[in-house]
DNA sequence: GTTTACTTGACTAAAATAGTCGGGTATTCC
DNA sequence: GGAATACCCGACTATTTTAGTCAAGTAAAC
């Protein structure tokens, strides 16, 4: 079982995504910029992601990343298993044959663990996520930062 | 967060211990071939269980090692957090400093999940898990694969 | 005093993570 | 049309972790 860095910065930018809403499309710059996330590892995320067809791209200058459906119907298991393979906790990839061929003496328990942390990401949508409180505050903080860095006064309430 | 085969062996090499009883210490290259862990392996991880109190050892011939203490009172996130660190999902170890010494957008939700995962794990004991009806029969395979590999009739009942 | 079995530490191969780099291609705006 | 923007894609790489191995002990029993 993975849950790193890849998994969470998956969720992290999905979640910045949905937050920065509006008909434009926002770009992996954007995001890299407030989520402290290089770039070059956004792409490599984000061509995941739209594989799974969790986000559709938007080629050219103005261009970027929608979400594939509205927030309600993606659910932060579906973004994991996107970019990591799976929240699965057994060595066998539910299987059964961790042990040369046969079960192992622990397989059940494992089994169990990886429905209940499958369950309890499948139940949270993006949506559930910024109607939390701490997530609109930490967003806020984030463009707050942006703008006294880049000093570029045209960026308007969203 | 990690849950690896290091985890998962802890968890059976300790499973294996409380099943094999007795007023003998059970000794690692029993549980070697019982449940195809090395035996190089094993050693580090019980030198980890060790200094954890999970286990004691008696050295010498007919020596081995013994629980710590009762099988109801030793839970499988002990285990893990004996030879892993922690079953923590988040990116900071809890102290929410994930961005740059501020709290990141998904902070919450991974300290969420650790506690759902921490409070899984903590909840089922090792006397739990062997009065499962399939950890039973799986030890019971694994002794009686053992008896023929070994051609050795001196072993009984436990 | 030999054998058994725990104890410790150093070392290592393989894999995964967390990126970087360098080139593409589509689209828009001038 | 050409420059700029931003997605797209594949190859490459440093670092870390895992999953071990190996060697040299020490304690206890027979």
């Amino acid at each position: 079982m993975r849950l790193t860095t890849k998994g969470r910065y998956a969720v992290t930018a999905m979640l910045d995504l949905t937050i920065h809403c509006g008909d434009k499309p926002v770009s992996l710059s954007e995001i890299s910029q407030r989520q402290s996330i290089s770039l070059s590892y956004l792409e490599q995320l984000f061509s995941k992601l739209r594989q799974s067809e969790l986000v559709t791209s938007v080629r050219g200058p103005g261009g970027g990343y929608r979400l594939g459906r509205s927030s309600e119907n993606i659910f932060v298991a579906e973004i994991i298993d996107a970019v990591n393979e799976s929240v699965d906790a057994t060595n066998c990839q539910g299987k059964g044959d961790c042990q040369g061929g046969e079960i192992c003496l622990t397989h059940s328990l494992w089994d169990q663990l990886s429905h209940e942390i499958h369950n309890f990401l499948n139940a949270i949508s993006l949506a559930d996520l910024i109607a939390r409180r701490d997530v609109k505050s930490i967003a806020q903080r984030q463009v707050e930062q942006l703008l006294i860095l880049n000093e570029s006064p045209q960026a308007g309430a969203c």
